[in-house]
DNA sequence: CAGTATCCCTCAAGATACTG
DNA sequence: CAGTATCTTGAGGGATACTG
């Protein structure tokens, strides 16, 4: 299961995560997927998004393997979506999507909703790419290699 | 300049963040700025986009704060595109982005375009968001704080 | 070359009604 | 409640012609 029926044929993996998640509800979505969110009417009413809507972007994120369909544990008949392991995977880019609109998207002193992490209740700390010997790296500092 | 004009007014960053840069297109004109792509029609020919869309996600950018636009260095009259601070603060997201995709949306020896560490030659390494202590942190060590 | 101006068309998206 | 079905609208996007 590593690859998802159905993606576009890319060979950039920018442009074929793009073309997957990057629509204007997908992520967010997923986002409520983190923050506990599985059914199909709390997914609605906490976007606003039209159902027939949803329900197209949900069927699409099970068919990619970022959601599963699970029977409802508390004896409704009906069923619940949550993240499976490639779902979990998105943590780090839903993370630096929050981090970025954080920092850039909002005027200092103007109130947002923030990650905490659970176990010290401060913020989670800013998420920084690294190279192997720990020094922060910056854009400059690498290059894409194209395939042959 | 911490907030660009026109942004919406989302609380959550995810959501801010999205609707400004979550659409076809103006990730992967990002994508090619960190790639050194510059010039009108360099994006365009990359991205085989039709320049009236390219104009306005251009201008967008521009508008955001995440482009900024300079007089071309080579005696050309014509402008040339490049990230600001803001921009280049992308890097992270973007990165996130491009891992993702290779983890989950390429089949095991599919070959893919990477990311090369400069000075090492190596791909560079997963990144991952830590806890204070330099665990590695998972999304359930983490929850939403909404604001008050 | 670097765009702007049009025209056209498709599909995303909203609204609403309906079904198991 | 959890969707599906249908209709309509509007924005996103492609193609082409035009301008400085």
């Amino acid at each position: 299961m590593t690859k998802p029926a159905h993606t576009s044929n890319e060979p950039c993996p920018v442009a074929r995560a793009s073309s997957l998640i990057g629509d204007r509800w997908t992520l967010l979505i997923v986002r409520d997927a983190f923050d506990g969110v599985r059914r199909f009417s709390d997914f609605q009413r906490s976007l606003g998004v039209a159902r027939n809507i949803l329900s197209d972007r949900l069927r699409r994120l099970v068919d990619a393997g970022i959601l599963a369909v699970q029977p409802a544990r508390e004896g409704g008949a009906y069923q619940e979506y949550v993240l499976t392991e490639a779902g979990e995977d998105l943590f780090p880019l839903v993370l630096a999507l929050r981090q970025w609109g954080e920092r850039q998207l909002f005027s200092p002193g103007e109130a947002h909703s923030e990650l905490i992490e659970t176990a010290t209740g401060e913020p989670v700390a800013p998420m920084l790419p690294r190279a192997r010997d720990g020094k922060v790296l910056m854009a400059h500092d690498a290059t894409v290699r194209k395939l042959a």
